[in-house]
DNA sequence: GTAAAGTCTATATCTACTATAGAGTCAAGT
DNA sequence: ACTTGACTCTATAGTAGATATAGACTTTAC
């Protein structure tokens, strides 16, 4: 298929047609050619890069960086070592937020546990966990 | 201490004075009494009110839900099972949270390996792999 | 007396979308 | 031809949970 419309880019790209408005307003997708209508007309590079952007936000990559990303793309000579760097830095964050929810999977564990007998408000012991 | 501006509290809470505004316009700290000069005056209570706000919110509870906890804190004969509803479900998305994060940390390991020798972007295997 | 630090309100900004209103367009069915 | 529903358009507002800023006032320390 050579060209289509906004409708059938989100179904593609398992994306929102809001959000891909998004994305062009954001400087991630290049405003695409617009038919007798004003419509959308995409073609297949501009799926490409859509679905580049999906991949790297599922990655937690945010949009600045992304933006960061298709800049170099262009630049095929350059140094990949910000491209790296970013990476790295996304495991070192995952890390820290995976140890913080672990952690936190045992807080409330501990929580749910001290439901006491009574199951009143007054002698909740979920509650009392809560005011430390 | 029996009284204190917003300031002190802030050190003795760990949470910012534009915090505390805000959880005030929020409903989720009534409004202190407030000296000559406008300047909120704040008690022990609102220290144990605010502590109990900042547990809630390390645990993932909500602005809305940790409002109706303090709802139901006024009515100790009521049931507390909304609480342990509470607690168990966001348990359940700490869990979900985790499996994701756990799987998005495999695949950026395997990304971040797959760099390759001449570091630069036209040859750069994070890039390749990014664009699935 | 003055300067720094603290406080006040109101408003804007952040992230990444999502939702809505109101208008225009298009294709299928009758 | 007409209508209905699905699709598209723009512009704007809303979400969560803060965080930041501007501009004015007050207090505190030297």
């Amino acid at each position: 298929m050579v060209e289509m419309k906004i409708g059938l880019l989100a179904n593609k790209s398992d994306c929102s047609v809001q959000t891909i408005r998004f994305y062009e307003k954001q400087g991630l997708l290049k405003q695409p050619m617009r038919n007798a209508s004003n419509y959308r007309e995409y073609d297949d590079g501009a799926l490409k890069q859509l679905t580049f952007i999906r991949q790297c936000r599922s990655l937690g990559i945010s949009i600045n960086e992304i933006k960061q990303l298709i800049v170099l793309r262009e630049q095929p000579d350059k140094s990949c070592e910000s491209v790296n760097q970013m990476v790295k830095q996304h495991i070192k964050e995952v890390s820290k937020r995976l140890d913080e929810l672990t952690h936190l999977q045992t807080v409330l564990t501990d929580i749910a546990a001290s439901c006491s007998a009574g199951h009143s408000i007054g002698e909740c012991g979920v509650l009392k966990k809560l005011d430390i």
